[in-house]
DNA sequence: AATGAATGAGCCTTCATTCAT
DNA sequence: TATGAATGAAGGCTCATTCAT
């Protein structure tokens, strides 16, 4: 019966992450004081520390946060015995619509893996069944996949990547263009045969 | 005669600039501090000032230095009376080598872009002519050029906006690979009858 | 029937004193923050100002615990008809097995007092009757001791503060060597007709 | 003809050094912020900086300036022909002298080695000739000396360490008191045939 | 008695910028 | 032009202490 996302008390460890997301968001990891995180969060400068070791861990947990919460968006509506074209259309749709509903993580996401953050070699290597299946059919075909014989980061950049790009640019996609897109791509990446 | 990236004596205020875009790249902007551009490019702290009136000023000279030769490198070897499509391959390829030559430039922009710097309406609205017919060549037909009838910065995306990701990948594409990939694009861009 | 020094539940007061003890001698009084007492002593931060008005409290009462603790080693075995360069050779002799028996605690003193936190004017000014007595014994002839006319702070320097500063050296002295030192000592300081 | 310690400027690094010494002196090493040192020593917050690297350096350069200090003026007139008891006496009352003149040394000494600093394992271990004579002139007679056979520590102790004490206690000793403690040790110390 | 989240002043240090030389 | 000492406002973080539970 609470309201979970209410102003009133959303768990000040969330509110923290939120207020780090915003302010980098906003301004950049340069210039986002700890000082205005607390002010945003309206915790006090002292307690993040009881939450978080550091302002790096903070950044880090609002990076683990914004990945987990992509990687559930993607594949929804997504199933194995789904026409791959059909498939693959789909979570193209769901990439674009989860970026524009969330533009904020989409900005974040940017600044971290461009301002040099990325250094661990993956924690998330062990990844949930339904992505490992949906990788290897969306892989090229010498690899046992539908798709053709490019690079896989080739594929992926002409895929998932290029929406993203997408996403970011001022206006919002017409779904019919957006579905155009795909198919154009889809043409690009699947194999030929 | 004298050589331009020596590290002899080349011209103090590039030293700066120079100083500042590696700093950045290494180590993002947020730890760029002044001191370091100072000891990296021999210049004390006070001169800076004279070349410069902030740190700000070096950052925004940088970026105009990087789009400046980004600009000039792109057309080359371009002509308008070649065909579409080859010149639509060449662009594509000159864009990699660039991307490939200049990798800390590349990562500058992408910091640039992404940290919230930009703010400055274009000055480089003003496109010069080559690049202006350029662009209308490579436009949608109902335009005037020679697409499909895709959003404009859709097609950016598709095109330099792929080559320029595809170039920050850690390996280095195969020229058949990256040829085979630009004529994807070009079918994925190119006006359908 | 319960043991005194074992880390079962030695009563939550002394716990904390035993923490702070610990700590102080380990890193001294900086770098003795709460949260490491806390810890140590298995006292929640909250609690420990239920049992102590503050830190410096308990850093009070951690002194004048060892003083009495030191104050009852002392002259354990002394009695007023020994013979007097026994009893001041018996005297030594337990102070250093005293402070060898109590490094930490010796510690401790050293840095209390050198920390510039002595300043409460002695309210061990009254000592118990032992000790009166053994102090007057151990006086100047003048004053109706039995040693030499030097300065009372000079007898206490060349007697029980030397054994404190040799008890601290890293080598233990062996008993023979300890009976000579104690031995020319008195010869130093005793009554010389 | 510039007066070296006027207030005027004294060398701003010797600012430094003399304000921590005397911080560290009046309140202990805890409760030694920086902000007071740059306080009391008219240097900046910033400009310490320029000068040391950390809080822990200034208080390492002080402990070596004293060390120094003290060095040089335990030996003052002492010759290796003098007579082994007037040697061992004047060396004494140097060494009484020197601490008396030096109280706050004497007492940042104190603090520096009871609170847990000393680690550097000596970069004084290379003694200059004088002291080197003289060392070996004092030990044990079965080292060469002229010395009784008690372990060097205690006689360390004996001597110049009792020294130290006695310099601080709050009442001066008169000269003769002080000759007579110092015949006394000697007594106490010197090789009985 | 006990907990531990919360506070907020203060700590050490950094850094963009200025200024005397 | 050039230096680098100097400034002082912030920055990230710690810590003694309090307070709701």
């Amino acid at each position: 019966m609470k309201s979970v996302r209410s102003k009133a008390k959303p768990n000040k460890r969330d509110a923290i992450l939120d207020a780090m997301l915003d302010v980098v968001v906003e301004r950049g990891f340069h210039e986002a004081p700890m000082s205005l995180i607390s002010e945003r969060s309206g915790a006090s400068a002292g307690v993040i520390y009881h939450y978080f070791a550091s302002k790096e861990e903070i950044i880090q947990a609002v990076y683990e946060r914004v990945r987990a919460l992509k990687r559930a968006s993607l594949l929804e509506g997504y199933s194995p015995n789904m026409d791959a074209k059909d498939a693959f259309i789909r979570v193209a749709m769901n990439a674009y619509r989860f970026y524009r509903k969330h533009l904020r993580e989409l900005r974040f996401l940017d600044q971290y893996e461009n301002a040099g953050f990325v250094c661990l070699p993956d924690t998330n290597s062990q990844p949930d069944k339904d992505q490992t299946g949906f990788e290897r059919r969306f892989s090229s075909r010498s690899k046992g996949g539908v798709l053709g014989d490019l690079p896989a980061e080739v594929v992926r950049e002409m895929t998932l990547g290029l929406v993203a790009r997408l996403a970011k640019q001022p206006r919002k996609l017409a779904p019919r263009v957006l579905q155009n897109v795909a198919e154009r791509m889809w043409e690009a990446v699947r194999a030929t045969d």
